[in-house]
DNA sequence: CATGAAATCAGTAATAATTCCTATTTTTAA
DNA sequence: TTAAAAATAGGAATTATTACTGATTTCATG
């Protein structure tokens, strides 16, 4: 299953590097959409998988039953705002450390880890 | 909406208190029916999320795309099997001090955070 | 104890995100 | 140029979960 070149794929990718928040599928589709009219919905979840499959974006499950995905595949962190639902970018040190923490007392290979923050954004404070 | 004493939720939430991996709804549900042989899943799910609500229980969302429920509310975190699935505890030091970290450069409320470590567990490394 | 309003239930239909299927089109190595 | 492999569009199927409805249970009050 060697990989082919796609356009839809191609433009799928651009698409989500020009974004800085997490869309979902969805939001990629209606997007695209609008540069390439009859892409299908299905062709969009297959590529998304297939790209963070190989590593090339990241997907971003964030508890809201929903994927998101993120062109950035570089270490930093997201957070969730509990009142709008968005999904942002949140540069900090490394917590890289909290794998050791883990393994001190666990039996089992620890890998990796996924933390995600919660509260309530800058914008919804403001509003609220 | 005063709370109302049911026969249902209790059986659920003693089932729950038995188990020390993190069952689905699902599982709940095809367990609890051995002893309540006619309750339906609709109700299953109506009182963990009365209970996850409540703050009786929590809500696991592990990025598999099923929600798993622990009866243990008490600070302690999740480990992830890439193999198998199966989801544990994982008693450790406290990392909560990463919110700290996190709020540095950050404008907006952090309220609080979510991690799951995710790898091989024993039995999976043991039988590869 | 009786009663009735509110809560809960069982059973089933509906929803929503995602995956699967198939006939057709596109890519690309030879 | 060509043909096998990969990808597509469009729609059907799947899966976890929620919503709906008429019947049943709970429980404060008389």
């Amino acid at each position: 299953m060697a990989l082919k070149y796609s356009r839809q794929r191609q433009v799928i990718y651009d698409f989500l590097m020009t974004r800085k928040d997490h869309p979902t599928a969805e939001t990629v589709y209606q997007n695209v959409r609008q540069e390439y009219p009859n892409i299908s919905l299905g062709t969009v979840y297959r590529n998304l998988t297939l790209l963070a499959d190989m590593g090339t974006i990241q997907r971003l499950r964030v508890g809201d039953g929903i994927d998101h995905f993120d062109a950035d595949t570089s270490e930093h962190y997201h957070f969730v705002c509990s009142e709008c639902g968005g999904v942002t970018d949140l540069k900090m040190e490394s917590i890289a450390k909290i794998l050791e923490t883990a393994r001190k007392d666990f039996d089992g290979e620890i890998q990796g880890h996924v933390t995600y923050f919660y509260g309530i954004c800058d914008k919804c404070t403001r509003r609220a």
